[in-house]
DNA sequence: CTTATATCAGCTTAACTGAGATAT
DNA sequence: CATATCTCAGTTTAGCTGATATAA
């Protein structure tokens, strides 16, 4: 009565999905990671910018200038990957890239005026996207869905296991 | 004295990065699901073994038999994906792939016996990687978290929007 | 000589689009 | 002729590895 009797059943996705599936924790967290990452990737290409840029912009204005290695230790961006988003926030007019006096292997990353206004923009449009992807949830919930992602990124974050 | 003063600090991830990095509960869940899937991809590894062919296994075991549109449905799987999954289940000797009688286009798509047996092995490794993965929350913090993602997904998965 | 920084070229993988052959 | 199924070829993207030039 509860097993399926090989019928086939016209689901889409939660309600007949097997139930295996539903309660896979690791299973549904990558999967509306997708969702979300598609969403705010489309947001954010609507105001001409992408995830990194807001992450970068964000560890600028917060802590200060720094190195492409300290940014890349800041935002967890790869330091292969922040020569590129870099070239495109300086094509922007959104940071500054000077050659560091003290050691001249580094460059100095700054945020420029309008960085910061564009941060400003940045924070206001994740600010929708998280309203329209945690639409379902209280204030309370997502609260505590943040707590438990924080938990759980702290547990695993520390470089590596 | 709160603010950076461009001082360069030795963080790494959680105590140092900008508070609102770690506030922004998309961009947490993201990278918690990039953890989950490098940790799920190699432990399934492990035993010659892909997390969606765990998803169509699970799927053929309690849905039942189907076509490779319907398993597509059923898993998420992308229809053009599903071939060479199948390709590699098929290889494995975990599904059997016959022509449908009634419908010359379909595939009628059969879990073996060996499926079955690679079914419950990959269950049992899963419990072990999700476990590794939400150790540091309670049993009802899990259940939580789990209610939570899939009170999400519901909201957004139907089809698109 | 070893290490750190910035840069570049290339790999892998998930998730998709588009097009085709075949059958309904 | 329109639609559904399976298959294949190719795109995009994130997140890497590895290598090089330069400087410390």
């Amino acid at each position: 009565m509860t097993r399926a009797e090989g019928a086939e059943m016209p689901h889409d996705d939660p309600p007949g999905t097997p139930d295996r599936l539903r309660r896979r924790a690791s299973r549904q967290l990558v999967r509306l990671a997708a969702r979300s990452d598609r969403l705010v990737n489309e947001g954010l290409a609507r105001v001409d910018a992408r995830k990194w840029h807001y992450a970068v912009l964000a560890s600028l204005q917060d802590l200060g200038p720094g190195s492409q290695a300290a940014l890349s230790e800041r935002t967890g961006i790869h330091r292969s990957d922040m020569v590129g988003v870099l070239n495109e926030l300086t094509e922007r007019g959104l940071v500054e890239r000077t050659p560091d006096p003290d050691d001249r292997r580094r460059n100095t990353i700054t945020i420029s005026g309008r960085g910061r206004r564009q941060l400003r923009r940045l924070e206001a449009v994740l600010d929708d996207l998280d309203g329209e992807l945690f639409a379902p949830l209280s204030l309370a919930e997502r609260e505590e869905f943040l707590r438990l992602l924080n938990r759980l990124l702290d547990h695993h974050g520390r470089r590596d296991s």
